[in-house]
DNA sequence: TTGCTCCTCACGTCACGTGAGGTGGC
DNA sequence: TTGCTCCTCACGTCACGTGAGGTGGC
């Protein structure tokens, strides 16, 4: 029979490291690093060398993993064991705060997620996606509208400002039957020679369409340079018939 | 002026890495980590050396980034980029399920930071939790009701199935008032001498109450040993009172 | 000229995970 | 005796963060 001052049985230290894990749900190894960081202390051994603990290690631990599982470090963990009653509350309310956060973080990543199969919506803001969708309703190419949408992407990267007020002038345009029936004349020109006779004509409407933009609408800021000559490349170099109506637009004023 | 086909004004690879990091809301560093897993193809350099994105980078790195997020390592994530339509439509539903679990944890997480200040609900299963409150309720001391707390603790780490049935007992006894008297007068007995005369009264009626007990409940399966010597060193050791009352009950048989 | 951006190593960080090589308990 | 638990290093992992020491762009 054993001695009742056993120190393995005296019911004060008779846990061994792997019963306490389970208790609080975690790993031996877990249990061993909140030794190493001083988060728990170690307790008696017994005299084979193992950790015998007690309800007060249990305790203890299961208030570190319930802190360390909303997402504290664990030397913030360290911390606030030692802190009065007053500073541990407020960081309680902190550290809901961030979980709250936390929440609100995978809210906005499930939605995401989601739009992963969906198009164009997660690459472009909400106004340059409804401009697409209004291109490919009209019958405008797929390969125009992923020009248009890696224009887009672009020119957001470069000069957010620019292509936000751009975008606005696109919306508003697309309204506009003249505008759509030129951009699906320069939809259909794509592949066109440049030599090709009916690119004068459709150089002129362009013409006459910016002309009347212009007398409608005040003339603003002057539009930031490396947009428009990213703009202006990237259609000159995409279709070689774009670019000799650009030309031709240019020069015929 | 800039040659048509200058790199840098091509309007397919201008944009830096901070601008493209900035787009999809990325560190540098994380943009080159991309890069040495694979996961996003290097871009043409600039003549200095400098990479130089284009709109297929900033859709590749959205991407990247969206499951990233989502908590897709990002070895995976390789995979998942390369798969076909099928398989990658059901990783989707699969990670999903990964954050509607976090979500879960989260909630979790939130409720046990709240239970932090409340006492022992963290500690102890919800039965025990309303046992200790009684005992509070009808006047026992906190020190024997800590007692009590810590030797539930350590008998669920030792033998839960033993505890569970133990404490269901428990808390049918304490709506008797026998029970209730006998458990005060223990409380009141614990820094008692153990020569105190009072104590032969005690332990004859604490003999009695468990063989009411026992005609009472058919005799089920034998308790846990380790249990039974855990619950019995604890009380001996926390009071040479209750010792003495615990031999005189054996020794009177 | 000056601050800003970019370049490539290389090492650090956080909270453990995973052997390696050993001993003790049932 | 055998499988299980425990012990102590020590190195690995994951997704970057953080200099160090340098050059190029405006």
């Amino acid at each position: 029979m054993r001695s009742m001052n056993d120190e393995r049985t005296d019911g004060r230290h008779l846990l061994t490291i792997g019963r306490l894990a389970d208790y609080a749900g975690v790993t031996i190894k877990a249990v061993r690093v909140y030794h190493d960081r001083g988060l728990l202390p170690e307790p008696p051994r017994d005299s084979s060398g193992y950790r015998r603990y007690g309800a007060e290690h249990a305790i203890q631990l299961v208030k570190i993993r319930t802190l360390a599982e909303a997402g504290v470090p664990l030397a913030r963990i360290g911390e606030l064991l030692a802190a009065g009653r007053e500073q541990f509350a407020a960081a309680i309310d902190e550290i809901d705060r961030g979980l709250r956060e936390r929440a609100e973080q995978i809210r906005r990543a499930r939605h995401r997620l989601a739009q992963l199969h969906d198009g164009d919506r997660l690459f472009v803001s909400a106004e340059v996606a409804d401009y697409l969708g209004q291109l490919r309703e009209i019958g405008v190419s797929e390969r125009t509208v992923l020009l248009e949408r890696d224009l887009w992407i672009m020119m957001r990267s470069v000069a957010p400002g620019q292509a936000a007020a751009w975008i606005a002038g696109k919306v508003a345009a697309v309204a506009d039957p003249e505008f759509r029936s030129l951009y699906l004349d320069y939809d259909a020109a794509f592949g066109w020679s440049p030599d090709d006779p009916r690119l004068p004509a459709i150089a002129e409407r362009t013409r006459q369409w910016f002309a009347a933009q212009e007398s409608d609408t005040e003339t603003g800021p002057p539009p930031d340079p490396t947009a428009t000559r990213l703009a202006a490349t990237t259609t000159t170099a995409s279709s070689p018939a774009w670019a000799r109506i650009a030309e031709l637009a240019r020069h015929r004023t």
